[in-house]
DNA sequence: TCGTGATGGTTTGTATACATTCCTTATTCT
DNA sequence: AGAATAAGGAATGTATACAAACCATCACGA
């Protein structure tokens, strides 16, 4: 486990904060988002419990939890791990996001308020202005928040929690496979596109200036060739059935 | 909890059934399926440890993995409940099936194998016949095979989970809301209607049927007047203001 | 009669002990 | 030298004990 890490947290234990098990979990997912834990990386319930000054019963909750959101690997017998998703999930999940959150978009056109419209344009504007100063961290923070305020405003509340969860699995994986050469993420002036496009009302437009902002984000990343299928079993299919018997 | 489940649990396991928390989601799951555990039952730890035979440890682990699956209702410091969602996210949760099993069919159109489609072929009949002689649950067993069976041939297999997820819970709301005059919901050919779209390569004609169905399935639930909506912010807002200084 | 408050039983929250499995390392044999 | 194996340490699986929270009931008073 990550040294900084634990460091970190431990001060904010210090700092007198309370804990339980939705805590950890939190303090988890964010941490893998930012990635200070990145994939692999090893999560033993009793190390967990130290840290956080709890014991492995409330750790082993929150394991479980993020286990159910996709986050960790927990598999029988074994230690938890970051989870590292595969560049065929990593396309699955930009599919099944532009899906749904093309939809939510269609819902919300032309449905939000005033309010929400100009908090949405301060926090692109904010993201703006992140990338222009080279905050990565900062600007990826506010990218987050406008999707994720776009799926807590979803008139469908089961395609917003779903929609939640895509946010967060892509985001891991952007992290996972993002070009090293390229310093950010950015794809300058998507999000104002979308926020007009809601603003108008315009169901059609929305839907498609989230599916352009993932295809463009999906293509930023190190996803090697399409589709690399190592089909080990058209390669080997002889050799093996003569060994299986 | 209900009395007739538990001691057909007890049976089970006496006969010799190894039992682990996910044998206890696996089996509370089912129950809800087939309605033996009704929206509302209490589930207390210790019971099910009973039950089960096993501590609640054990327990517990299920219980917060059927909350993570929208089965159960697990909030702190009070006893599990199974989950009883209200005709407004039921209607949600048809919508986010349509959306998701709609794309679902049409990625599957044309790619499902000679073998498969015989198998879906089968169960569709099998569910004909068992809606022919009335048995209620095993058509709704069959039923819920085809579309287990779509959610986990679909190519992409982030969506199959998310579609395995929400078909489980149309299938508790159906429960729920089904109109009592009603005998069974069954809306005949709508299933083969799709295995040939499927075998045709129709992928349009898929989503369509997958739409058609899930609407007509909606249809036949008793949701009340669209949307209710008791807003009693909204009735008695000016009071509720005041008493608030 | 109705509301209010106390009380005992029930249920969950958390920590901890012990059993089991797994993984690593060192050793031995070929 | 290399592979197989045995032993030790590390981590999880499960059960249980105790504490804290909750709920229903009953008694009391206005």
């Amino acid at each position: 486990m990550s040294n900084s890490w634990k460091e970190e947290v431990e001060a904010a234990i210090r700092a007198g904060e309370r804990i339980s098990d939705r805590h950890i979990v939190e303090r988890v997912r964010h941490a893998v988002l930012t990635q200070r834990l990145p994939p692999g990386t090893r999560l033993p319930e009793v190390s967990l419990g130290e840290i956080f000054g709890v014991s492995r019963s409330v750790v082993r909750r929150a394991l479980t939890r993020l286990a159910a959101d996709h986050v960790v690997d927990q598999r029988p017998n074994q230690v938890s791990r970051v989870r590292a998703p595969s560049v065929e999930e990593t396309r699955e999940t930009f599919a099944a996001r532009r899906l749904v959150e093309g939809e939510v978009a269609a819902l919300l056109a032309g449905q939000l308020d005033a309010e929400t419209l100009s908090v949405l344009d301060a926090e692109a504007e904010a993201e703006a202005e992140a990338h222009a100063r080279g905050n990565e961290p900062l600007r990826i923070e506010r990218s987050l928040a406008i999707h994720h305020r776009l799926a807590e405003r979803s008139p469908n509340r089961v395609l917003g929690a779903m929609l939640t969860d895509l946010v967060l699995r892509t985001s891991i994986v952007i992290a996972l496979y993002k070009r090293p050469s390229l310093a950010s993420c950015y794809l300058e002036g998507d999000h104002p596109r979308l926020l007009a496009a809601l603003r108008d009302g315009d169901a059609a437009g929305a839907r498609r200036a989230i599916e352009r902002h993932l295809e463009g984000l999906e293509e930023l990343l190190d996803l090697g060739p399409r589709e690399a299928e190592t089909d080990l079993r058209a390669i080997f299919g002889q050799a093996a059935l003569l060994e299986g018997q």
